[in-house]
DNA sequence: CCCTCCATGTAAGAGGTTACATGATTAT
DNA sequence: ATAATCATGTAACCTCTTACATGGAGGG
């Protein structure tokens, strides 16, 4: 999906104006399949609204910028279900982390040990968050989400507790044997 | 990272032509961190060729076109080498399927079913075919890579498989409990 | 004092995808 | 027959990213 797709589902959840449906997109379970900014966002709404599928009203603030917001229209509705029955494309995971260790032999050792603490660390920090957020998913379809990236998550930190010693070790020979793949 | 790193990555393991080097992009372990077609490596090759980075030769071929062998020059292994240190970008997932499963409650549910069939089919096969590549992946960060995604995999066809009738369930209460996160 | 939050947008550029163009060989 | 493999590339398009532009409120 595309950030035009991904502003109609945040708005069949209710209205939000630009700025608000960031937010949601930045968090869990949304953020486990996506990563869309402002810059991709704002014109996506700008477009939505000129195709009649979106439509936005400003709303002044006290002591705050206008604010538009934007909620579906029957044909949103319509289209955003539409592209509900569309075959999903495939999976497309960008990972620079795991370039890194699948290139490891070439780094210096202890950076390498580094990053990978760094990213364990990360994940603490992801999972911490997501605890704090528990309560609030009440929809069947965002729990499911909502609990596969946290499994996903523990998941990710396990693999790499248990194995970053054997990517690590100095030894020459390392016996696949040693990792630990549940 | 871009197609132009994943180049020079593909070209430290060896020369190889454009339509080699997609090859190798397109299979485990590779494939798990990324996914580039030939009209980003192409492209890309030229311009590094341009910078230095590789040498091209063509080579000509017998009942077949040409074809360009490119080599990592000096450089394009400092570069690459580099390119190691920096820290990485967080990852990325654009996941059309984790989509839908968000917005389940919007869709049929025999085609929501429809779609967790095949994507567990899907996954079955991916592990088939990696189990047939097991063997050839001797580097260790390669190795490590390779069995981080199997895991992952696997990880994924459980959880879809021991929770999909969750998600399906005609009830309209649904009790997170029910939901096995292992 | 500085940072984060609120709130919107544009403009330029980088990067990637898709379709097109070509064509013999080999396997089913 | 038909599809897949081998083999390279271009051009148009689309999308997204990044930087810029603006500015008050409130917390540490």
């Amino acid at each position: 999906m595309d950030a035009r797709t991904l502003c109609l589902a945040a708005l069949s959840l209710g209205e939000a104006s630009g700025y608000e449906i960031k937010k949601t997109l930045d968090e869990p379970p949304f953020d486990h399949f996506q990563d869309t900014g402002f810059g991709s966002i704002y014109p996506a709404l700008t477009r939505l609204a000129q195709e009649g599928l979106v439509t936005g009203s400003a709303q002044a603030q006290e002591r705050r910028p206008d604010k538009k917001v934007y909620s579906l229209t029957e044909a949103g509705r319509r289209h955003l279900c539409q592209s509900l029955l569309q075959p999903p494309a495939p999976d497309r995971l960008r990972s620079d982390f795991l370039f890194l260790l699948f290139m490891s032999d070439q780094m210096p050792r202890a950076h390498l040990g580094q990053v990978i603490e760094q990213r364990i660390a990360d994940i603490e920090a992801k999972l911490a968050h997501m605890d704090s957020c528990s309560e609030h998913v009440s929809d069947r379809g965002h729990r499911f989400v909502f609990e596969l990236g946290r499994s996903y998550y523990r998941f990710l930190r396990d693999f790499l507790t248990r194995n970053k010693g054997w990517l690590l070790s100095e030894a020459t020979t390392a016996d696949a044997a040693g990792l630990v793949v549940g």
